[in-house]
DNA sequence: CTGAAACAATTAAATGTCAAACTATTTTTT
DNA sequence: AAAAAATAGTTTGACATTTAATTGTTTCAG
């Protein structure tokens, strides 16, 4: 193949695979906005949900933000009252967050409502098909950036 | 496969799909912003590049945005001087947006720094794969949403 | 022709996002 | 123990993003 088909070969590749993904987020974001979550708020009540309570910069970690962002999503998630901050003792830098009662039932119920919209999504693949794409998506995230 | 590994099948593949699209995202991101362009104002002068001036709305088609955000995107490039508007005068309602000399410079420049770098990141998949991802992102896009 | 509907663009309000600067606290080093 | 380095979180400023008004313009139906 010659360069200039490879070129070409790559940015096809490429945009089929923006495209696909922005789709799909698109229509499971859907139902998560329709709980009255952004993405991002979802994502740290899923964390929460699945790992326990943990410190700012964890939750952070966990969703692949910035610290300086989770502070105002943390914060938005407190004024409805879904997380709870707890200055720890041992350490006064480290804030613990809980979910709250009505945090984790939210999320409980939204948490299905995503996870049935995502095997919807993928069910238009064939389970080989799916560990394929798992499989080439994982060697595009192994670069090192 | 049972119901529940199906599940767990399609939530897998979904967060290897989420995490790789981040992943090559980022880093392709890394050389538009080294311009100092962000996304969305590499996509307006890329739409603009190659497929000529346009008014607003087509350009928020182009780059999947909302019209409310193209104004502002279009601002700030004109802010910089690198497009500039010019109300149609057919109708008055229309802008036409085109390229200034420094806009089609410095896209022209970073086009193909973001073109290298998305030959780099596809190239860690053989042809094959790369079209293997091709057609399984293109099925994932095609659901109604 | 005139009023209604359609349409392009703008504006506004809420949230998110990052990077960078800053504060408070703890740990390490000397 | 005091100074320096490291760390967690917060704040700020610039840009992005969406949805929902709002404005100005054009088209179309009666």
């Amino acid at each position: 193949m010659r360069q200039d088909a490879k070129s070409k070969l790559a940015l096809n590749t490429y945009t089929k695979l923006m495209r696909g993904t922005e789709s799909v987020t698109a229509r499971v974001g859907r139902k998560m906005s329709d709980a009255g979550l952004t993405i991002s708020q979802f994502g740290v009540l899923e964390a929460l949900l699945h790992k326990g309570s943990m410190c700012q910069r964890d939750v952070a970690s966990k969703i692949l933000k910035s610290t300086g962002n989770i502070t105002l999503v943390i914060d938005n998630l407190e004024k409805q009252g879904l997380v709870q901050r707890e200055r720890s003792l041992e350490d006064r830098r480290y804030c613990t967050v809980l979910l709250t009662e009505k945090g984790r039932g939210l999320i409980e119920a939204t948490f299905a409502e995503v996870e049935a919209a995502i095997v919807a999504e993928m069910g238009v693949l064939t389970d080989e098909e799916q560990q394929t794409l798992g499989k080439l998506c994982k060697k595009l995230g192994l670069r090192e950036g």
